[in-house]
DNA sequence: AGCAGTTAGTTTGTACCTCGCACAAACTTA
DNA sequence: TAAGTTTGTGCGAGGTACAAACTAACTGCT
């Protein structure tokens, strides 16, 4: 028998601009999922879902997963062998009868993740426990406009400084980093204000100086990271994180992954068009979200409006001010809040995540803004049968949640979440 | 030792609306592969990149699949005995020497797809086979507004008619239907103007009434997986499906999977915001996508600028009369593809897919509208480096496009393409 | 013609994983 | 004290992928 080429369907043509993928290369990334990978897939799932549930006994993790009681056994016995799972006290079992169940956690003891943040100028590393808690935080100052040399020492002492203290080495290290980012790659493709980390590959650097796995991701997208593992995004499948500020971005965790986009890109929200032909943004086009929905609107706003010190107007102030009774905060609030919203509702009619958290300036209003945002996302959204959206904030502790994402994001790759 | 109830760092406080997932229900979702999964797993695997790529040997097969040789062969040797794959001819070898290769492929008298497309009013039934090619067309039309035991009588019939034709059975029956439809239950919920579908199992009701594979799923998602099995989309792990007409909407493909949303929304493109407090949408918001990018927006404008018949204008006569030398045609078109180009532009910013194909109205304006949709994207998104957009037109064959997409959605359900 | 070299596909044995069954341990209830 | 219930653990069965070794088939050089 003799077949065809390839029979084609593909009715359309294609502008001339387009990826030639007919030819089957892309057919490349078609995987077959491998005996050993499966179960380091299993373990990987049975510590997320320890992590996502607490503490919890073999049996009720056999139960959550569906697998047979003796699978979980096979899983996790090595870990305690290997110290990283303990076994707690039998706790009195809320059923009645029967064998006390023994609940399972992380050892309190377990090694702990190394987490780096970059930003223009500054680095800030510590080590952050699989509970969340943070430890031996330090802090440098690099030039931004200096030699790539001078970083890496500086950044090197640093991350020493803070990894010294650990009892034992650590997971790994976790960096985020503001720019853009080639994650897959582990390098700093560019850096607003920073032109020193300009393609500087970090990954591979920090692995060779610390010999322990290394990962980079972008700010927001680490924000995302954090809220899964220690925030209000723990235990959820679907969900984004929303940063407002300077700038707007985003980052989504969909059908229980990171949501990464072809060579780390997605995400990207504060370019997005909420007004067509509307005010120029920094990006050089018109009616971006940010041009409405960031700081500086906000600030040329309060200055039109004549609020005294317009310069330094947050949400936070904002909401203190309304609070007080001043009606002006009130509707500059509702206004700025509403203008966020919209982004948050394009995003929605377009994923339907249903639970949003919010990082940076808006965050800082608190539960008043995220409400009052929430309601206007009701009233702008066409809304769906059994459809609820939650809002949520997690801005206290300002770096602290980036920091921990930069460990979330140890976390997600060490637990080989994708498949 | 002793586990506190569950350490949180939530530091963030959540909205009354909020859904309670904190308790840790969600985390049920957690889910092991089974060995035996993954055999069915990897199968569906084999048979997807066997079918991306065309006819390929067992050893490209397990290079293109980085998996042993002997793996194919245990994957490929019952489906061969079972008549579904073919081996054929061996193929003069490229390279030199060596025992040329035996090219395996789709059996081409393997079992079709019933495939069935649900319009108010009418009904389409055809089979598919995995070629793409359509046969035993068949067509009624129903009572919009009748009783719900007259629709299934007509559906059962027509879909008799058609199945009938098959020389075997086939694999099972996809079912594309306009309205708000919830796949995971296989119901649909809604149909704007056919009240007699509302609420209708009729996944279940097929199933039981021809014993096969059904499945369901609405308008602009079958295009998409028409699109992934038998158009351009072919072989791609990321792109979405745009369709345009009297509303917009759109479906995505994401990392290799069909992007189905919490409850089977997502997509609901017509409905973002292009234009904040723009002009008024059926839906009751204010500058929706639709209002500025779908017929009516085009007729009306049509219209204004005193068009001949405005509202007989489509994409494909402004294309026609533009082509003809009318300055207004081309002013129109020019226009109204970068309203459509606003859509693609915010969905590009967020989700980075890259490659888009077009159907509906604007797929009848052919390449021409393509690019100039393509040209208006280039102008308005924030580039990244390397990264070039790709948009396709899937407008040719109308119907049959979706009648394709039905069928792919028996080969994605079939094929366990999900894990 | 003959032999080395190369590639395709198969056979055989091994390692790994999950599952079902049986059983001991530990606790509640009557 | 006996029966019932739940937890957690051995052990063998079944299924899957992989590595090594083998046969088959073709090319090219001598």
């Amino acid at each position: 028998m003799k077949f065809e080429s390839q029979p084609s369907y593909s009715l359309g043509q294609r502008t001339p601009a387009s990826r030639e993928v007919a030819a089957g290369e892309n057919g490349g990334n078609v995987t077959l999922v491998s005996q050993s990978a499966l179960g380091a897939i299993n373990r990987g799932r049975v510590l997320q879902a320890l992590y996502d549930n607490g503490p919890k006994s073999r049996a009720d993790l056999a139960r959550l997963a569906g697998v047979n009681r003796t699978t979980i056994t096979g899983i996790v016995q090595p870990m305690i062998e290997d110290q990283l799972l303990v076994e707690g006290d039998a706790s009195p079992s809320d059923v009645k009868g029967g064998k006390p169940a023994r609940p399972l956690y992380f050892n309190p003891d377990a090694p702990m993740l190394g987490a780096v943040l970059l930003l223009p100028g500054t680095i800030q590393t510590c080590l952050v426990a699989l509970t969340g808690e943070i430890k031996a935080v330090a802090k440098a100052e690099f030039d931004t406009h200096g030699e790539t040399e001078a970083f890496i020492a500086v950044m090197t002492e640093t991350l020493t400084a803070t990894l010294s203290q650990a009892q034992q080495a650590p997971f790994g290290i976790g960096v985020a980093s503001a720019g853009m980012i080639d994650s897959d790659n582990g390098t700093i493709l560019t850096v607003n204000l920073a032109p020193v980390l300009t393609g500087l590959p970090l990954v591979a650097i920090l692995q060779e100086r610390f010999s322990l796995p290394v990962v980079i991701d972008h700010h927001p997208r680490a924000l995302l990271v954090g809220d899964r593992w220690f925030g209000p995004g723990r235990g959820q499948q679907n969900f984004a994180a929303v940063y407002t500020g300077e700038v707007l971005g985003g980052a989504f965790f969909i059908d229980g992954k990171v949501y990464r986009g072809l060579a780390g890109s997605g995400g990207e929200l504060g370019h997005s068009v909420v007004q067509i032909d509307g005010a120029l943004c920094n990006c050089g086009k018109h009616g971006c979200w940010e041009t409405v929905a960031a700081l500086p609107w906000l600030r040329k706003e309060a200055a039109r409006l004549s609020f005294p010190h317009p310069k330094s107007v947050t949400c936070a102030r904002l909401v203190k001010e309304a609070d007080e009774g001043s009606k002006a905060a009130e509707e500059l609030l509702d206004r700025y809040t509403r203008n966020v919203a919209f982004g948050i509702v394009n995003l929605q009619q377009t994923l339907s995540l249903n639970s949003y958290v919010l990082h940076g300036d808006v965050a800082g209003g608190g539960m008043k803004a995220a409400e009052l945002i929430r309601q206007h996302i009701e009233q702008l959204v066409v809304k769906r049968p059994g459809q609820e959206i939650s809002i949520t904030v997690n801005g206290i502790g300002e770096g602290h949640t980036a920091l921990r994402g930069a460990a979330g994001l140890v976390l997600s790759s060490h637990l080989k979440l994708v498949i």
